[in-house]
RNA sequence: GCGAGCGUAGCCAAGUGGUUAAGGCAGUGGAUUGUGGUUCCACCAUUCGGGGGUUCGAUUCCCCUCGUUCGCCCCA
């Protein structure tokens, strides 16, 4: 085909599907709201500079992933890949440190990563994430946590599992790197090529590797937990035992290793296996380290972020949704009943209701179908008899009884017939 | 970036090395129909994702390319 078409790893969400999106919307806002949540809209690029910074030069996501590019005013930009450093960024930008307490945040909005595109995996992608910036309890965490699972919970995707894990802090973490290099390296040979090559650079990672033969070695690998140190394990604890408290079951995965540099402490992520290769729908953590290194003040924080167009695959799974039909449908033909016919759609939409009016001209059989797959309660029938006697035929569609009324009686009894309970 | 499968109309889909590429749904136009949704007729792919090659001839065989799906990597 010559014509243009959408970008590769990129769609449109078409009337059919949007439905879902506007529902999990407002799902969510009505739920952060009450939970004293404070939407933030953030732009969709930024210095490159930022995410560099923030999500850490090393990672994938900023050394092969992102759409950087100049602007004509010779500015290194990136599209944004993720929402958590843009909302740092405006959060140390405007000072909201100063107004004291703890600022809680959610965003929702597209994100942008260059990979080769697959199921619930696009470049440009949506998400919907939540930043409590400034507090070090572990309540927080728990809190963060709880919401997530709740907003599973209201969109009856309950069955999706929580893994945890505490990443610690620095000192902890190169503790622990230490001792997986001590550990790995005898199997060096061994390893998956990808895994070899992680050994040097990150072999937090190997944890995690699919290869069967290197996931057998790693089964014994040392666990980060037994490294935590004092202040760490008590954090940890407290989560966990939070957790517990609220009745939010867990699963402790010790090789639960978030992507991105800035996670310190608690990880987390919620699994489902009906995703094809990629299991996590949404993920977060804690990340102490973040604001301070952006040029804000010493401020903890945790946060999460659901990738959505993950969550619209399970939730049309499990419950379908339609669009709302509307209540009447109108059908006409010739010109003066097709005139009036427009009036009438406007009259009764006035008085709230929803009306759809066929535009077609057609021969009423092909009006008539269309009526029956709008979801009407009823059709209204103006045709030339009608149209000389400024009477209206009234037709159920459920039951198919019709009734013949003067226009100005249809109007004025209209909440009585088709009352919106 | 790597690997595998798949590209025939808006959707589903048959098909063949040879003058006009089945069919269904949807759509468009018209006729018919007043217990108005029926029925009928016509239209709806100068072309089989795109380009090149082999051949007298290719949608069919070969190569490249693009797209798509799934997987690896990575992530949400």
């Amino acid at each position: 085909m010559g014509s243009i078409q959408a970008l590769r790893g990129t769609r449109d969400i078409l009337p059919e599907e949007v439905f879902y999106w506007q529902h999990l919307e407002a799902v969510a806002r009505e739920l952060l709201q009450r939970s004293a949540y404070q939407e933030i809209r953030t732009p969709l690029f930024e210095q490159t500079d930022l995410f560099e910074r923030g999500i850490g030069e090393a990672t994938d996501v900023v050394g092969k992933e992102m759409y950087s590019f100049e602007d004509r005013g010779g500015r290194s930009l990136t599209l944004r890949p993720e929402g958590t450093a843009g909302v740092v960024r405006a959060y140390v930008e405007h000072g909201l440190h100063a107004q004291g307490g703890v600022q809680r945040l959610w965003y929702l909005g597209p994100m942008f990563r260059y990979e080769r595109p697959q199921a619930g995996r696009q470049r440009q992608f949506h998400q919907l994430g939540v930043e409590v910036l400034g507090s070090r309890d572990p309540r927080a965490d728990v809190e963060v946590i709880a919401l997530f699972a709740d907003f599973l919970m209201k969109l009856g995707l309950s069955e999706l599992s929580l893994e945890l894990n505490s990443v610690g802090n620095l000192e902890d973490r190169q503790r622990y790197r230490s001792a997986l290099v001590e550990y790995f390296t005898p199997y060096q040979a061994e390893l998956d090529a990808d895994s070899q090559e992680r050994l040097g650079r990150n072999p937090l990672r190997i944890l995690d590797s699919k290869d069967p033969r290197t996931q057998a070695i790693a089964k014994d690998a040392p666990s980060i937990l037994d490294y935590l140190g004092p202040d760490s394990k008590a954090h940890f604890d407290q989560v966990c035992s939070l957790l517990t408290n609220l009745g939010i079951p867990y699963r402790l995965d010790p090789s639960l290793v978030r992507g991105l540099d800035y996670y310190t402490h608690t990880a987390f992520e919620f699994k489902s296996g009906s995703l094809g290769a990629q299991s996590a729908v949404g993920g977060g953590g804690r990340y102490d380290g973040l604001v301070s290194e952006l040029g804000g003040p010493d401020t903890a924080a945790v946060g999460w972020a659901i990738g959505l167009e993950r969550l619209v695959i399970l939730l049309q799974a499990v419950q379908p949704l339609a669009a709302p039909a509307v209540n009447l449908y109108i059908v006409s033909r010739g010109p003066i009943a097709e005139a009036k016919a427009l009036k009438l759609a406007r009259d009764l939409r006035k008085q709230g209701f929803a009306v759809e009016l066929d535009l077609s001209g057609s021969a009423f059989g092909k009006q008539f179908k269309r009526a029956d797959r709008s979801g009407a309660v009823a059709a209204l029938i103006l045709g030339d008899e009608e149209a000389q006697s400024g009477t209206v035929q009234l037709k159920w569609l459920a039951s198919g009884e019709q009734q013949t009324l003067p226009q100005a009686q249809l109007l004025a009894d209209a909440q009585r017939l088709f009352g919106k309970e």
